[in-house]
DNA sequence: ATTATCTATAGATCTATAGATAATGC
DNA sequence: ATTATCTATAGATCTATAGATAATGC
């Protein structure tokens, strides 16, 4: 049972494809553009993926949110009991990633999808992302060190505020995306600390 | 010299595509999903944008950041004093517009047009969203109301802050835009104000 | 008269399929 | 043998143009 390469250049075809999905959307990016970035035909992707555009673009979202699902897992459990440490360690995670764009997501890709994928993936999403940052927070507030009005909604505007790291100024600044990270990381933590 | 109606047909063409592109983003939004919208055929947009769906996106572009300039110049002018005041009347004012998703306007939607005018909308973006807000931030700094430890960085924060409110729990949940922006504005002041 | 829309259609682009060819791993 | 890529091409969709027809405002 031969399982040295499982599927290697199937992996690098969905490599390829995150990528320019993740920055450009379902729409804009073009299956040609995936074949150009790996230097091969527009055919030869449907060897891989037989059902066309659609089913990678499933694919690589299914594979991007369960990564995310462990990644963020760990980078709590790494990070310890403190909730800003927490915290922290998922914004590191998030940004070591490629960048997600969920209103884009929600508003723009999904509705291109089958209605049952297309909820299945925002399924995947809430669960890999919003509820795992809910969850820090309610435990932050249980312990009774932070005051948070509204745990989903405090979620959810985390993620698109460390996903924005990467637009504001990607290059000309002098700061990391870790500083300007813990940058926005402090002041959150500020505005929740109960004092 | 009849002004009764200033292309009044045109104004209607830019509405529609204005909600269409604002949702769904460039490559998405198909000439036909906006003549479908008017119930129009296709051809006809032609009339008004002789060079076809590019034009129409920057004229929506031009017309959508302009108004974003004068309106959340009117709100600042209209809030006080009060940067805590004035940050939420920018706030009200961005939920009243079609939510703009700045990541995939940069990354998705601009780079398929014509690079001196995408720069001229990006340059237009800033001055009417992140400059008018960042000088919120400055004055507030100034009086030694605020620490704000980056200013640009804050301000991109604010807007997709506020425009995230639009994918969160757009239905399900009970509160309004303007609890749920009032929710997000105070913790945010919380963790700027000098204490 | 001017403004706005329509029908008909061309041309470009995009997605997908069939079947041949090449590369790889026993 | 199996896995992966290629050439060639069909069919669908999308953008745009030409020219006719309708609606509107003096």
């Amino acid at each position: 049972m031969s399982t040295k390469t499982i599927n290697e250049s199937r992996e690098r075809v969905l490599d390829a494809a995150e990528g320019l999905f993740m920055e450009g959307g379902y729409a804009a990016i073009k299956i040609k553009h995936i074949a150009q970035h790996l230097k091969m035909k527009e055919s030869s992707l449907y060897y891989h993926f037989p059902k066309g555009k659609q089913q990678l673009y499933v694919a690589v979202m299914r594979r991007n949110l369960q990564r995310h699902q462990t990644g963020i897992e760990q980078a709590i459990r790494e990070a310890g009991d403190d909730w800003a440490e927490q915290l922290r360690a998922v914004a590191y995670w998030l940004i070591s990633q490629p960048p997600i764009d969920v209103m884009r997501m929600n508003k723009a890709d999904l509705p291109a999808i089958e209605p049952d994928v297309a909820e299945e993936i925002t399924e995947s999403a809430y669960r890999a992302l919003n509820l795992q940052i809910r969850q820090i927070l309610d435990r932050a507030e249980a312990s009774g060190e932070a005051i948070v009005p509204d745990n989903e909604l405090l979620a959810g505007v985390f993620i698109s505020m460390i996903s924005t790291l990467d637009i504001i100024k990607p290059e000309w600044n002098e700061k990391t995306k870790h500083e300007m990270a813990d940058i926005l990381i402090q002041t959150w933590i500020n505005g929740l600390r109960r004092r």
